[in-house]
DNA sequence: CTCCCATGTAGACGTCGTCTACATTGCGCG
DNA sequence: CGCGCAATGTAGACGACGTCTACATGGGAG
């Protein structure tokens, strides 16, 4: 219980605690609202305390997008695991952990989408991306050694593949396309919308 | 030539100005550094100016975002109605222009992708992008009821069909993943991508 | 021709990001 | 055990921004 808001003159774990708060403002108002001074005052430090931690805004949001990419990632790998050794009931289950991902953490997929975060990238951000394109570009290499879309380049493939949960995502997180999506019916709307782009009813057992 | 800068007392067609300035702002440095004041520079008004045409900077963007939404229907559907009686045909047709338009309109699709803009929505923006869902959906059911994926609801199948395109602008426009894509090469690119959502191939004459 | 109101100006206010000078304190080294 | 430095937090300043208000201008309807 270290629930006492008195603060000693160091916080202490000041920059954990910006960078969870600034995932809920996020969650809550969006990546628009999200102010350096606001943090601060919701932490009960001086408005100049997170420069101490992030050299500005959008070293901050990098940071959260870094934590993003990389959590997306393990998302889309760990039901990949527990798959059989089928590259497309792999890759189905990746495309499902993604947009699983995608739909329940709309703060942090958020930041990842945000256009402006990615113009002043660090290596750490590229590095990140860098990792899941490749974990996602080898799946979808495997099924189209397997038989899928034979014709189509990877390139255009790949693209394609990815497009589908990023695309499905922004639309269910669009304030003007909103739509109904329980917690309950969420398994089912993925498992739907995947199946249409790597299609496994046929293998499953 | 209405080259001289100097203005009279009233600019005359601020309105209009403002919305062309916008958009060339938004294509050089994104909707982040899009400032109502910078805009007043660039055109030799006051700074309060733009205020007397827009209620603040998010009435703006709404705007921008409503002439957004209409031009992504008409680049929509132009190519559809040029295309023969057929409904994938037509789909993918509309599916290429939809793609098409939002890789060469680069600003005016990142405000329409814009979660800020979305939230002071007014009742022009929303009737917008109800006709753009509208066109699209009744072309995607024309398609299912011409044995396209027969067995997926229509509610995923337009959400399938319409991430695609969303969802490809998106990746190519990203700063992160950014691929070369020559004019040259653009067309045979979104025809191929297009292709794996709505194929054509074994129809066309 | 005259007057009204749409349009533009000028200044003020509060907020923000960020810089700088200063305060506090945890911790490593003697 | 205690000293001193570097990490961390504070306080104030500055310029930019959005937006409000009071005032200025002039095009066009009557």
């Amino acid at each position: 219980m270290t629930g006492s808001t008195s603060r000693s003159y160091h916080h202490g774990a000041l920059r954990d605690a910006l960078l969870q708060r600034a995932a809920e403002v996020i969650e809550a108002q969006g990546v628009e609202r999200l102010t350096l001074r606001g943090l601060a005052r919701d932490l009960n430090v001086s408005h100049g305390a997170p420069n101490r931690h992030f050299a500005n805004r959008e070293a901050l949001l990098t940071t959260l997008a870094t934590d993003a990419w990389e959590q997306m990632r393990q998302a889309t790998l760990a039901r990949a695991e527990a798959a059989p050794d089928d590259s497309w009931i792999r890759l189905n289950a990746m495309g499902r952990g993604f947009l699983t991902w995608a739909i329940q953490n709309r703060s942090l997929f958020s930041v990842i989408v945000h256009p402006d975060v990615a113009r002043y990238a660090g290596e750490a951000l590229e590095a990140a991306v860098d990792r899941f394109q490749e974990t996602v570009r080898a799946a979808v290499a495997a099924t189209q050694a397997n038989g899928r879309h034979p014709q189509a380049t990877l390139d255009a493939l790949n693209l394609y593949t990815n497009a589908v949960p990023f695309g499905a995502a922004m639309l269910v997180h669009h304030p003007l396309l909103a739509r109904p999506l329980t917690d309950a019916s969420l398994d089912a709307f993925v498992a739907e919308i995947i199946e249409l782009v790597v299609p496994i009813a046929d293998r499953a057992g």
